[in-house]
DNA sequence: GGCATTTTGAGGTACGCAACTCATTTTGAG
DNA sequence: CTCAAAATGAGTTGCGTACCTCAAAATGCC
């Protein structure tokens, strides 16, 4: 067999040491290399640094199943989010119920706790009542001083936190996941006006509330790059729909009314639905770029129609998977693979529908 | 604390059983279920029926970790991929390096094979020398005779096999890592269309070579768009770079010589820097829509500057680590989390640049 | 009904680590 | 130097599974 002369073969893994091999080579007992491995006290600070460097040297990693294994009790995750009707918070709880033959191979629980997260209160008291019972929580958290301090607080009990979909950052979160909306404003901006072709005329906006955070950063990058690229555009005042579609459609359509010119839109929170309608009801659908969010039943049947152009979406699977992996990384000590974690913005259009 | 009145909680997964307790449950001995769970033989089927049934029942996952840890022997993957400087390969190879702390976490070694991937009995050779050492397999694959039924033997006894980045449909493999070729094509069929606004003209096409599945693919997708969608655009012959930057290069710039009225181009391979020298020469940055593939640190600057306007992605992270995960999950008999493993077609624009 | 054959039970060992106890050694303060 | 406190060693148990052996029971065939 000569034949793979000109394949070449490279390892990319290969340890099989144990805990034992590190205390033998640190001069030490397996007690003291656990004491150190779990920051328990009553170590010299010389020996530690012994231990470690043992570690180091061999970059040694204890065997995750073993360690699973030989855990008292099960680990146990908090989800905390909205109530309500929000189909991309459904869409990430279904994506973690698929997860549940995932979760009960490791012996993992996933709790959902619903509560009205724009309340500051409210959310600050469901954070606080999670004290101590589980050892990872994930929060669609509403960027507040009293949400802070829960989320600080869970912090300093040793509970790792992981913000979702919004985040808090100048809380002490160990990690946030979703993405950044400042550039996925940016980037609806870029669409609208690349997709405008020559045309000027103006451009609508409606959102939720200019007092959401990711609405708000949405916002600013799409009128960053209007105003910076696409200075034919005129950008009108952003209408205020509260992510309900009648006062949406409503709110849009006595827009249409007033201008004849407007050849560009985004939505950028929910009520799609009553953006379309409007749309359509004006029977502008051809001569308007339409950019939203999000790829739910309804968007991904309006971009197949063609009324929407595209839509910018994260992943709700991925946030989902994404937040019970770097919950669980974190609790096992382990590296975050970061890479693999980022919530991409994704632009979606009628031919990569996912 | 009554402030929770109005949350509700929702358990996701609970249990909490072993193999004793299905064993209790069918009535027979953990030997038997043991066997049953690896089908060895010697069990009555009647017997078979009660265990499975006891285990579906209950739900009943094993204990991901404490079956690693019960295995005698490590599990070993090889990646089979080409030789030579393509920058997307290496990529992969990079982000497998990335993971190797979480692979020796979990005794799993990944070993990288280069091979002349384009010689169809140099690649069939290759593969068939793995068979018997390792656990699974990840090629990157040509789709001929020789190396499908080489896929087979694999298969046949007993490894695992995922095709990578490029599939061999009617081979036995397990899973294909990668994005649907045509779609892709289709998305950027869709792109150079749209962006090109109202103008009519024409349109070019570089590819590596018209014979390779993923490029002729790629190709038909695209045209597929143009013939339906956008009549006003005219679409010129391919022309074949090999892959190679000055063959493209050239061969574009004649077709620049020739056609005063090109308004779009889309690179379905490699060989981007003599495409995009070609456009500058030509001075026509500014009037062509360039649409290409893959995200590198050439196509990123091209983005940045302007000068290319779109990029079709496959996320080589995503498809390293994905592939990993199959392979995993099939040697363990876990099911395969589709939704993840799915590799999706990225749109990267300036603003959405990861 | 007796026999060979198939099926099943019972039990053991090993895997690598967490978590614990208790005895022993080392250390530093007085 | 003495003694209490701190640091460490040695050892045990259990986690849930894989994999193995050997004996016992059940089954089917003539």
């Amino acid at each position: 067999m000569d034949q793979d002369t000109d394949t070449a073969t490279d390892t990319v893994a290969t340890p099989a040491l144990t805990l034992k091999d590190i205390a033998r080579q640190a001069g030490v007992s397996l007690a003291t290399v656990d004491r150190v491995l779990h920051n328990r006290p009553g170590v010299r600070p010389d020996t530690v640094r012994r231990v470690k460097e043992a570690i180091a040297r061999n970059a040694f990693q204890p065997h995750v199943g073993a360690a699973e294994l030989a855990r008292a009790r099960a680990r146990r995750f908090a989800f905390v989010m909205p109530t309500g009707p929000n189909l991309f918070m459904q869409q990430i709880q279904a994506y973690l119920d698929e997860m549940s033959a995932w979760l009960s191979a490791r012996r993992l629980s996933v709790e959902v706790v619903a509560t009205d997260v724009f309340d500051p209160s409210v959310l600050a008291a469901s954070l606080e009542a999670l004290s101590g019972d589980y050892d990872g929580v994930a929060v669609v958290a509403l960027d507040h001083p009293s949400v802070r301090a829960a989320i600080d607080d869970l912090v300093e009990a040793g509970t790792k936190v992981v913000t979702l979909v919004s985040d808090v950052p100048s809380s002490r979160r160990h990690h946030y996941v979703g993405i950044d909306n400042i550039a996925a404003g940016r980037t609806a901006g870029a669409l609208v006006g690349r997709l405008a072709g020559q045309k000027s005329g103006k451009v609508a906006i409606v959102a939720g509330s200019q007092g959401l955070r990711d609405h708000a950063e949405r916002i600013f990058g799409f009128n960053q790059v209007m105003a910076s690229e696409f200075p034919r555009l005129d950008v009108l005042p952003v209408l205020e729909g509260r992510d309900d579609d009648d006062r949406s459609e409503q709110a849009l359509a006595r827009l249409f009314g007033r201008h004849a010119d407007i050849v560009g839109l985004y939505n950028v929170g929910a009520g799609t639905p009553g953006v379309a309608r409007a749309l359509s009801n004006a029977g502008r659908e051809k001569q308007v770029v339409f950019v939203g969010h999000d790829v739910t039943v309804l968007t991904r049947r309006l971009l197949l129609q063609g009324v929407m152009d595209a839509a910018i979406s994260q992943n709700p699977g991925h946030e989902a998977r994404a937040a019970v992996r770097v919950l669980l990384a974190l609790a096992r000590g382990e590296p975050i693979l970061r890479e693999q974690e980022k919530i991409r913005i994704d632009i979606v259009m009628r031919d990569n529908l996912p």
